[in-house]
DNA sequence: CTCCAGGTATTTT
DNA sequence: AAAATACATGGA
């Protein structure tokens, strides 16, 4: 017996943009998307999990293919699934937004339904982050990868393997060479480290972040931990506690997007993106995910 | 060879 | 307080 699951989704919702974004080019080991649905595996409280989620009649439906829930089992990968894409936000506004902006109003129409993919998961999204400082994306997403075969679990399932994120634990208690030896810089090592043992010993968690009064607070907890800045803290603020006001000021992909939509001529124009977001307030987060996916290389129908 | 890539910490003006 | 620099690595 296969256990079923549907949520309904009552927003603006493109499941094929979704998918997409995803599936851009990228080769991140901790999904696998195929022609109408992406499938993922999960490791909650030792119970693993292979589920697939696919859209139809209004409604994400996710099936386990592997593994046998319990209903916190099932209310864990609902909420997670839910928080993945996004699906409560009501966009209008910010399509408002969009719309009164002539260089970024098509956006509204290309991208339409397009979900802010989030990245649910605290230490993965750190992880990713530390990962991606400094580096190119095709070297971060292979750099992930040799870490997530490394120190990760996996599900089978019909000849192909599902990669579960490393705990936090394993991590904590490894040596900097051990991460040398998978092409991490001494820094990235070390600031990777450092972060699982903050998660591991509780100086760093999701509830603590919600637990802060604003924004600042939370950007102020997380780059007082070494190897976070400014960039990090509003990445993972945006990307995994779905703040909607974050910018990730000096982002390389970021800066190349303003430019490109005539927003800045150099990339030091600070004063411009200012007043630029300004008009996005309490959509900062989304309208940096859309410039990203407005970066994107292959065409797409 | 040079420059840049979804930066950060440290050192130097 | 602001600016320059070291850090590692791969790809164009």
């Amino acid at each position: 017996m296969t256990t079923e699951i549907s949520i309904a989704v009552h927003q603006h919702f493109n499941w094929k943009e979704c998918l997409w974004y995803l599936d851009r080019g990228f080769d991140d080991c901790i999904y696998k998307v195929y022609a109408d649905r992406v499938r993922r595996a999960f490791d909650v409280d030792g119970v693993k999990m292979l589920v697939e989620i696919l859209y139809e009649n209004s409604s994400l439906h996710i099936k386990w293919l592997f593994g046998d829930p319990a209903e916190i089992h099932i209310d864990y990968v609902r909420k997670f699934v839910s928080e993945w894409f996004d699906l409560d936000t009501d966009l209008n506004p910010f399509y408002e937004r969009l719309l009164a902006n002539s260089s970024l109003a098509y956006m509204q129409k290309d991208y339409f339904g397009l979900r802010f993919i989030g990245m649910p998961d605290l230490f993965e999204s750190l992880c990713w982050c530390i990962i991606g400082q400094q580096i190119n994306l095709n070297f971060a997403y292979k750099i992930k990868r040799r870490f997530v075969e490394t120190y990760g679990d996996f599900i089978e399932y019909e000849k192909e393997r599902y990669w579960i994120f490393p705990e936090s634990e394993k991590i904590s208690n490894l040596m900097i060479s051990a991460l040398r030896a998978l092409q991490f810089s001494n820094k990235k090592a070390e600031y990777l480290i450092t972060v699982a043992g903050c998660l591991v010993d509780k100086t760093l968690s999701k509830e603590l972040l919600l637990k802060m009064p604003d924004l600042p607070s939370r950007e102020q907890m997380l780059t007082s931990i070494r190897g976070i800045g400014r960039w990090t803290a509003n990445y993972v603020l945006m990307k995994n506690l779905r703040e909607p006001s974050c910018i990730p000021h000096g982002d390389a992909g970021l800066l190349n997007a303003l430019i490109n939509h005539g927003v800045i001529k150099s990339k030091a124009d600070r004063q411009s993106i200012d007043k630029f977001f300004n008009s996005f307030s309490g959509w900062e987060s989304y309208l940096t995910f859309y410039l990203w996916r407005s970066l994107a290389k292959p065409q797409h129908t």
